[in-house]
DNA sequence: AAGTCAAAAGTCAAACAAGGTCAAACCTGA
DNA sequence: TCAGGTTTGACCTTGTTTGACTTTTGACTT
């Protein structure tokens, strides 16, 4: 496992079951030796709004970041509907991240999550032509479906 | 003996009784002084579907690749995928009825089987070229999930 | 109250570390 | 001989790690 990885899950595991944590960039960086700016990367590829978190930060004396683990909204699913009607395609790395966030707030199990991810990945998709707009035509079904269970 | 198969060999013995076994690339092409794209064809050629195996890569630094050995093909699942790895297309009202025993045979939940049939509809699919390939693909890849599940 | 400064955190691009693709060259057995 | 499988290498894409430089902020002077 790369070292980001390996940094996620320690933050993950200290955060636990709660859903707000306040560390500190250098004193983290020094714990896994790496460079300072490589927890903004962790924090930027793996903590992401989309994936159900809201990074906070101060700088200067006293300062800090602190994660915010956000509530699964109830009606995430048609909050995602409506974003998707304001985009043409949808990236697989966007896809990811909506299906993690559904996954995160529990509104599909893991299973599920398993289910939709194949569905839209890449590997699925290849060989299409325009896969971002279909991707986005296969999530929206998706979606639908999953709003009227 | 070729060197691909010698190499095909070698990954089957380190493999032994597992399922599942990760290997690098380039450490492996050193270490039978190929290409490292000899390693791809080797995958491509002999670590197949319907020679009931799955890969799985990832790039970048602490990148790798995964080989999955599938269930002997008791199952439902992995008798479909074998089903599917003799046909190039699926079209819409056989995908339906795939997933329609699978739903029978409780493999899948309710919710699961509108998900899937949602993924693999003619409406998500819409304006796709060669969508009946396509088809084939996103569900392969769903039967991949589910079976790791 | 204003100025200074060190202690945070942020940004960004380059380097590094995988794996992927594709086509040309190369064998080899009917 | 020649078609099909094999081997190689040049170039591509993606993901990670590092470091130099910038910005912001609170505490401490004056």
């Amino acid at each position: 496992m790369n070292i980001s990885s390996e940094i996620e899950q320690f933050i993950l595991s200290v955060l636990g079951s709660g859903d707000e944590i306040t560390l500190s960039r250098n004193e983290l960086a020094q714990y896994f030796s790496v460079a300072p700016s490589q927890i903004n990367y962790v924090l930027s590829t793996r903590f992401t709004l989309s994936r159900g978190f809201i990074v906070k930060s101060k700088r200067g004396g006293g300062g800090g970041i602190t994660l915010v683990r956000i509530a699964g909204g109830e009606d995430l699913v048609s909050g995602q509907l409506k974003e998707l009607s304001e985009t043409d395609i949808l990236p697989e790395n966007r896809a990811r991240d909506m299906v993690e966030r559904l996954a995160e707030a529990k509104a599909i199990t893991e299973r599920e999550r398993a289910v939709i991810l194949a569905g839209v990945s890449d590997k699925a998709l290849e060989g299409a032509e325009e896969s971002g707009r279909l991707r986005r035509n296969i999530y929206i079904e998706i979606l639908i479906a999953l709003m009227r269970k």
